[in-house]
DNA sequence: GTCTATATTCGGATAGAC
DNA sequence: GTCTATCCGAATATAGAC
């Protein structure tokens, strides 16, 4: 692996686990063992470093989301199967976690992934209900934006919960909850 | 107000603009015009003066989610109470967002009060929805413990799409949603 | 109780040799 | 491209006078 790529990976890694304040170049090169003067040499800072690690985690969280929301079945199983994807929850989510801190929120280079990424999950699903409505297998009453918004803010709360809580429990409460509201407005 | 009181209420502003890692014991004195040797008088540094504002943001949120929750009216109308209640909502929520903070979770003095919010919440609500369902006004396949996991997600998750989307719209549209999968499950 | 001075470590880099 | 040395300010206190 290129030491870029070392770079960007260790970056990911902590900005997951510590996020963009508690993030250091130090602790950078020491998680990648890349040294300082290479460091500098192939990014300009820490902001730069940053964007780097959140487009690749946009990228990689696209690509998992995706694989579930474009499986063979329905429009519920496929959101299902969505909600179900075996999460370490405690972890919390590599995007959403971003999303609170004032200088991610401030720069527009690294607020740009998690907006983005977002936007696409949140079209993605409406798309997704939209299509089960016309199929008839939801109700006309089911809104595709509403649905799909409600869909993603269950998983990035059941984070927050089950962060609060110390235990996966309230996430998994969370998605059993909207699965079975979200159950009812089937036909058929 | 006191010295103390000052000293709280300027970490309580810090804790939720800037979390708990970009919160620095001076920045609370230059906010609060407290000097740094009367600040560790009253305080034995930045876990202890956190630990306290964190319980007063706590104790505050408790009130305020009560006033919508013990209102007049049906179970239904008190959650949608609670969940349009007018809020800052590019502002997050001031307990929710320590969550995510690997410090706060590391240390049970800060944790306790965040912990201890969600899980009197998501009581509270599940209380809510059990009194709906045994008067006859949901249908007795709405889990109350489930359900309140949803509602307090949506709000949680909600915070984190706005911010992330920098506009309130998105959670505007979860809560609209998550209010309209919930009614079509009352009676009559 | 409050003030000013001092101490230590870390964050986030730049400089210049190799 | 990578290394080591160096720099400056901020974070988080402690010490001791008033």
């Amino acid at each position: 692996m290129s030491t870029q790529d070392r770079l960007i990976e260790s970056t990911q890694a902590l900005l997951w686990e510590r996020g963009y304040v508690g993030t250091s170049p130090k602790a950078v090169q020491q998680r990648s063992g890349v040294g300082q003067g290479s460091m500098y040499h192939h990014f300009t800072g820490k902001p730069d470093l940053a964007a780097a690690a959140l487009r690749r985690s946009a990228e990689q969280l696209r690509g998992v989301a995706e694989a579930d929301l474009a499986a063979p079945g329905t429009a519920y199983d496929r959101i299902a199967a969505y909600l179900l994807r075996d999460r370490d929850v405690l972890r919390g989510c590599p995007i959403g976690r971003m999303a609170q801190d004032p200088e991610v929120a401030a720069d527009p280079l690294l607020r740009t992934p998690v907006q983005e990424t977002f936007d696409w999950l949140r079209g993605r699903i409406a798309g997704l209900v939209a299509e089960g409505r016309t199929a008839g297998e939801f109700d006309p009453g089911v809104d595709p934006a509403d649905t799909a918004a409600v869909v993603v803010a269950v998983v990035q709360g059941g984070y927050v919960l089950a962060r609060a809580a110390d235990s996966a429990e309230p996430f998994e409460q969370a998605v059993r909850g909207a699965l079975g509201l979200l159950a009812a407005h089937r036909r058929a």
